[in-house]
DNA sequence: CTGCATCCATAACGATACTG
DNA sequence: CAGTATCGTTATGGATGCAG
């Protein structure tokens, strides 16, 4: 699997896998594609979203929402009404990249003893 | 699959899903795992590591050691020699954790079309 | 060779207050 | 209701030099 140089094997932070963790390590993002990927009905507006996502603050959530629509995942829809209205919905590339989000989500699920093996390591090696 | 409180759904940033997703969110740490395990043999000395991992520094080689040590998911194996020699492998648990950064390597291997549609988006949208 | 310490720049994040 | 702006804190990461 990795690329071998010189007989020496070779690991880049520029890799396809490598541009596909980078949409995780921000925090919110991958909860935001998690959240509408389940929504009923796939469209949700803005404050129902954030009423959703917990401990997720209005500065975060809107940048979020911007990040994946720049990045094509998300599409937002702007009603002319007053009090405005706005929805978002995944985009066909968004439910590409919401699979390999789910399969983290569902191992997550399946491997909480791991987790608290690791968590549990965590805390006793605290004075390492 | 999300929680239902007051028939509305509810996603949380601590839950198991979650807590994976945080290895994800520090840069080296999926790739010296993901180094590790494909190293032949399961075992390998620091230099050659950093050697490996194209662009890393020697800071953030050793404290991605270090972060995934105390986390039990690797193994350190001091040699009491001069020059200092030091061995690095996964641990039991490190190859458990080793199963979910594959299955991302693997899909962005497999989807270099999204990833590239994603990365396409994003410079036409520069200026949204 | 391995590891540590230091400095510094930038990015991520949260809280709050304000506009239409 | 939706969105913006500002401030301050913390985390992240890179460069460099030193020590065993």
């Amino acid at each position: 699997m990795p690329v071998i140089v010189d007989g020496k094997m070779k690991f880049y932070a520029d890799s396809e896998p490598r541009r596909l963790m980078e949409l995780f390590s921000v925090k919110w993002t991958t909860m935001v594609i998690h959240a509408l990927y389940h929504w009923p009905g796939g469209k949700c507006r803005t404050g129902e979203l954030q009423r959703s996502l917990d401990g997720i603050s209005k500065k975060m959530l809107v940048q979020s929402l911007r990040e994946v629509e720049r990045r094509g995942l998300v599409q937002r829809h702007v009603f002319s009404v007053v009090p405005p209205k706005v929805e978002y919905q995944l985009t066909e590339l968004g439910r590409v990249f919401a699979e390999p989000i789910e399969l983290m989500y569902q191992w997550g699920l399946e491997n909480k003893a791991a987790l608290d093996a690791m968590e549990a390591a965590c805390q006793q090696n605290q004075g390492l």
